[in-house]
Formats: C-alpha cells, sequence, structure tokens
DNA sequence: AAAGCGATCAACCGCAAGCCG
DNA sequence: CCGGCTTGCGGTTGATCGCTT
C-alpha cells in the first residue's frame, strides 16, 4: 500500500505557532469544530499540515488542558500507571484531566523516570501506589475515579465530534460544566500568548467561559455561509459551503 | 559579558490501526 | 477482501531558556 503523505509539505509553515495562528485555528474549530484534520488547515487559512493542526489543538489550545504544576497526587497516579501500563502515554493522560500524552511523556522524561528508578521496586509496588492514589478515605479515590471518567468521557466527546464527518459546532456541554476552571489551568500561559480571546466574544460571554456553542448555536444559516466567512476578515472559509443541502440532510 | 552546557518542552516524523467505499 | 484515507500514538528532534564557568 502507498502512503499518502499526510499533507503536501510544499510551501507549509513549521515549526513554532505564533499567536496569530492560535487564534486562526481556535477561531476555525470552536466554530466548525475539527471536522476533518486535513482539510482544516486549508479552510482556517493556516499554512500547515493538518497533522500539525491537531496536535496544536490536542495539546496547547483545546480548553481544560492543565499546564505544569503537577501535583504529587499526578505524579504519583503517572509513575503507578506507567509500571502498569508502560509507554501507553495516551491511556496514562486518559486518567489525568486535562492532562495530555505529550506533556505527560515529557514530564516522565524530565522528572519521573529520574524519580521512579530511586523508587526500589518493593517499595513503590503497585499495593503501596495504590494506597497512596487511593488518598485516606474511600471518597477520594471516588472523586478520583469520577473524575477520571469524566474526562475520557469528555475527551472521547471531543474526539467523536472531530472524527467523524460532522461539521457541526461541537457540543461540548461536559466540559462546559467545568468551564470556571479553566482560566486557573492555564495560569502557566502568558497572557500577550492569549491576548486574542479576549475579543473572542460569544454571544453568552466570552471564550472561556462559554468556550464552545451550544448545539443550538449551528443555526441553519451558518450553512449558507460564503466561501470565505466574512465574520473573520476573510481568513476562515466555512467547509458547509461545499456542502450541498442534500449531504446537510444526512447530519 | 559571553561562551558552553544541560534541561525542558513544543513540535515533527513515521508507523499502525480503524474506517469506508 | 483490498486499497486508500484519516486519525492516533509514541519516539525523536530541535529551539529556547537558564545556569555555570
Amino acid at each position: 500500500m502507498v502512503r499518502t503523505p499526510c499533507c503536501d509539505k510544499t510551501g507549509l509553515k513549521k515549526g513554532a505557532w505564533t499567536p496569530e495562528e492560535d487564534r486562526k485555528l481556535m477561531d476555525y474549530i470552536t466554530r466548525y469544530g475539527s471536522w476533518n484534520w486535513r482539510q482544516l488547515p486549508k479552510f482556517a487559512g493556516l499554512q500547515r499540515c493538518g497533522k500539525s493542526c491537531r496536535l496544536r489543538w490536542l495539546n496547547y489550545l483545546r480548553p481544560n488542558i492543565k499546564r505544569g504544576n503537577y501535583t504529587k497526587d499526578e505524579e504519583e497516579i503517572i509513575i503507578s500507571l506507567h509500571e502498569t501500563l508502560g509507554n501507553r502515554w495516551s491511556a496514562i493522560a486518559a486518567k489525568l484531566p486535562g492532562r495530555t500524552d505529550n506533556e505527560i511523556k515529557n514530564h516522565w522524561h524530565t522528572y519521573l523516570k529520574k524519580r521512579s528508578g530511586k523508587i526500589s521496586p518493593q517499595s513503590s509496588s503497585d499495593n503501596d501506589l495504590a494506597q497512596t492514589y487511593q488518598g485516606q478515605d474511600k471518597d477520594t479515590e471516588e472523586t478520583v475515579l469520577i473524575n477520571t471518567q469524566s474526562a475520557a468521557n469528555s475527551a472521547q466527546i471531543i474526539e467523536s465530534s472531530s472524527s467523524t464527518l460532522s461539521p457541526q459546532a461541537p457540543s461540548f456541554d461536559d466540559l462546559s460544566a467545568t468551564d470556571n476552571t479553566a482560566p486557573a489551568n492555564m495560569d502557566l500561559i502568558s497572557d500577550n500568548d492569549f491576548a486574542f480571546m479576549e475579543t473572542y466574544e460569544l454571544p453568552g460571554g466570552n471564550f472561556w467561559t462559554e468556550p464552545f456553542m451550544s448545539d443550538d448555536y449551528f443555526m441553519p444559516s451558518d450553512l449558507m455561509a460564503p466561501l470565505v466567512d466574512p465574520c473573520f476578515d476573510g481568513e476562515i472559509a466555512s467547509p458547509f459551503s461545499f456542502i450541498s443541502m442534500e449531504d446537510y440532510n444526512l447530519y
């Protein structure tokens, strides 16, 4: 089987993302969702590979991402899960709400690998760590498990919305329930980097207080959006411009 | 002051799995 | 079943930062 390149390499930008690129990607995904990562940069007006956009969104721009400031509990969980799961970073990340596999992987290699190496196999047995993890009472454990579950569900919903060819503004009701924590979790990101979000006003508030439009915010009129959406200074093209009403009825 | 060096982390790359026609 | 496409994952790279000399 001949593998098709993930993208046409010619003319595509690589390296660090600029705030402007972040803004474009954020604008596009919050408006239309990630209906197709490969096509997305084209419509979003980005000179980037779709893979690069996906990575940027999942590891950096996605709401409710925690950055830095690992708690002792989180580190213990990572070490514990790594003992049982190995380098399955995505599986480990699924148990840590707000953490991405990439960040966990980095954190492991920079801090935890050394630390876990110092712990003798006996003292760091699953039982010991499980006891630490479970905390002082059972409620703590249940809370952690519930949070873990909801985070996994949240992630699943995001991914499912992006993996299907469903050009709707995604439904992120479950995430919006914890939206108020988002700014606190983003405290390591410079204000300057996300200054554009201050101006990203949605009908019900700004990006962080209303990061995701409710389903009904996606009005049929959006389907009639022009090829280049005037709301975004001509930078963002609506994918729906190419969808016939026949296809739309399928959604 | 600046060169050297290690640590950190964002981003890239290639492969595999899953889905679909 | 096969081939093509997209997405997800994990390893690796490279830019940047801060500390040391």
